[in-house]
DNA sequence: TATGAAATCGTAAACGTTTACGGAGTCCAA
DNA sequence: TTGGACTCCGTAAACGTTTACGATTTCATA
């Protein structure tokens, strides 16, 4: 069922059909109708192919993210919602979006290299961005459009959204600072990616902020899973002095922390505070509820949607442009898990 | 930098060049040599769209996944393994895996319908199928290969693997018994999600053999998050004879489940018994400790490769052939939660 | 009626591959 | 010297689209 089909059937050139699909305006609206209803009563779909050789493009955008042995267990919730909001501008472009799984034995470089290559994507969404991200130079050298959630330390320009961590981080001291604690941890990711340098560095000048010496024994280092969160509190277990609160980036890893600290007798909410990071589901049943930040991820999909488009050639006139470096804002919102602190 | 290109700083024949790079047998392997290097070093990948125009294949292939609203906060941690299991397999084949995201605004036949009408992939692995999934009857019809995770009750014959949540019932049914349970509810998906079903069925027919009455009060329907388990716990203790045993089809239940009896001043593991479904870090680091399922979910994506492949006449020659109808088995993990049981 | 513009459509090239086919060598045996 | 077998390579068609261009028709106007 080609397009030579279709046109064979109704008796005219191929040419006119394709022109009438496409909405072109020299076809008489007669003959338009006519292959509308060919067109859908064949169930004819034109050949992504063949219109992509043409074009040169293929409507198509990927999203790429990694399925770090880290993020394996947790990444998947939080992206999925990113996802809606982004198919939800993509589709009034009839622009297709498919998520690009990079396995943990192929390096995101060459992976990216390859699907690049390839002139398989319009375009890309990145994620997880670490330190210095090859991708970025990558897709810059090659002219590539591209969007990164998260930024990161390369130079260079290119559009990014990144959330709000150092804003995080300063809200959640001064909270804490403000409950009477003085000696807070935080727990950060062991990998590279970036926002554990950004929720760090936002750690240290809320500290500064607030009067308090930086402790290093205070910046436990684990994964972002449950597993992650039980050794931070181990962690805090095992210092001398132990902090009498804790910000985790992770959600997850509030569930291990607080098996941890149970295990020990403590009860977070009572005996230690804790401030997670973001809302959900699981966070509004987890015992004691987690204090945390809201995000709307559906926001944030439309929003990398829009600043992809912004980009790139075909859309660039229907978006705003100028560089796009936005930080995205997050509120807190109170729970249990940091409330119920009486004093040392 | 197309096939033309390396062919004229070659000094050869485009065809000469498309043989070497396929390892084709009739050309010298000197040229071969001469062409590979230059390939790398001119950084030349084969365009997607015109091999696929040619050869009519796309060396894609796709993994559906619906972002529900129901599972759009939990799917994610179950996916992200069972792709990499796919991924590891498929990357022998020199295939490429995408996930399709078909959001909650879109009809999954349709989306399905314009995915597989572009001829965008070779082949599909569909997820989370319904009682009467219209996506199978779909692709059995238009003879595209495909493998379903999750069985269905269409009529017809297509490959599908299924987890056991059979056996999880009654499993499941039989322990509690064991530990003197009478009285033991589930709690469902309030989806049309296949699974539902099944597992439902299971659970009957393990109570008729424990020779224990069918209460369908016992069956309660919830969202598969923290919320519908809140909601299955409200459920139980709602009831004038409170079931002193649940068993959950989604371990993200649990934690609203837990959240609702601790509410109600009644502990998990000591004052009621609770299955989970699913081993994970959540389930062991949740306290008290989940007892559930384990599964592999990356063996379970290399099945679901291998399946797919023995029904593509392109592979097929390498995977044995026959009808791929499995049942996945799944191994009792135990924990807290069921364990402290003293008795009514 | 002649003319030009507008509307509508057909023709053919082009996108980047792969591959069937045939041609040009080379080598060896008859 | 001829013929055949074999190796290697070039030619050109084909995949399904889109689109620039020109051809034809219609229609109003001079």
């Amino acid at each position: 069922m080609s397009i030579r089909d279709l046109a064979r059937h109704l008796d005219i050139s191929i040419g006119t059909v394709s022109r009438a699909l496409n909405g072109k305006s020299d076809v008489n609206p007669e003959t338009r109708e006519r292959v509308l209803v060919a067109a859908k009563k064949l169930g004819y779909v034109p050949n992504q192919s063949g219109r992509s050789l043409r074009q040169g493009t293929t409507n198509t955008i990927g999203f790429m993210i990694e399925s770090t042995i880290e993020s394996a267990d947790s990444g998947g919730n939080f992206f999925m919602p990113v996802f809606e909001g982004v198919q939800s501008v993509f589709r009034r472009h009839h622009l297709d979006l498919v998520a690009l799984l990079c396995g943990t034995d192929e390096d995101p470089a060459t992976y990216l290299n390859r699907v690049v290559g390839r002139r398989f994507v319009d375009g890309l969404i990145i994620s997880a961005t670490t330190r210095n991200d090859p991708r970025i130079s990558f897709l810059l050298e090659r002219k590539i459009p591209f969007v990164a959630l998260g930024r990161s330390a390369t130079r260079g320009s290119y559009p990014w959204i990144d959330l709000d961590f150092e804003g995080v981080a300063a809200t959640a001291v001064a909270r804490l600072v403000h409950f009477g604690h003085r000696r807070i941890a935080i727990g950060v990711p062991a990998s590279d990616i970036n926002l554990g340098y950004v929720f760090q560095d936002g750690y240290k000048r809320a500290l500064k902020m607030s009067g308090i010496h930086f402790d290093p024994e205070l910046v436990l280092r684990a994964h972002s899973n449950e597993e992650g969160g039980y050794q931070v509190a181990s962690g805090m277990l095992a210092q001398k002095q132990m902090p009498t609160a804790v910000i985790l980036v992770n959600e997850n890893m509030a569930i291990g922390l607080y098996r941890r600290f149970y295990e020990a007798g403590i009860h977070p909410g009572r005996d230690v505070a804790v401030v997670g990071f973001r809302e959900s589901t699981q966070s509004r049943f987890l015992s004691p509820t987690l204090t945390c930040f809201r995000i709307s991820l559906r926001d944030l999909g439309i929003k990398l949607a829009e600043a992809l488009l912004s980009t790139m050639p075909a859309f660039m006139s229907n978006y705003p442009q100028g560089r796009i470096e936005l930080v995205w804002p997050m509120e807190l919102v109170p729970g249990e898990s940091d409330r119920l602190w009486r004093g040392t």
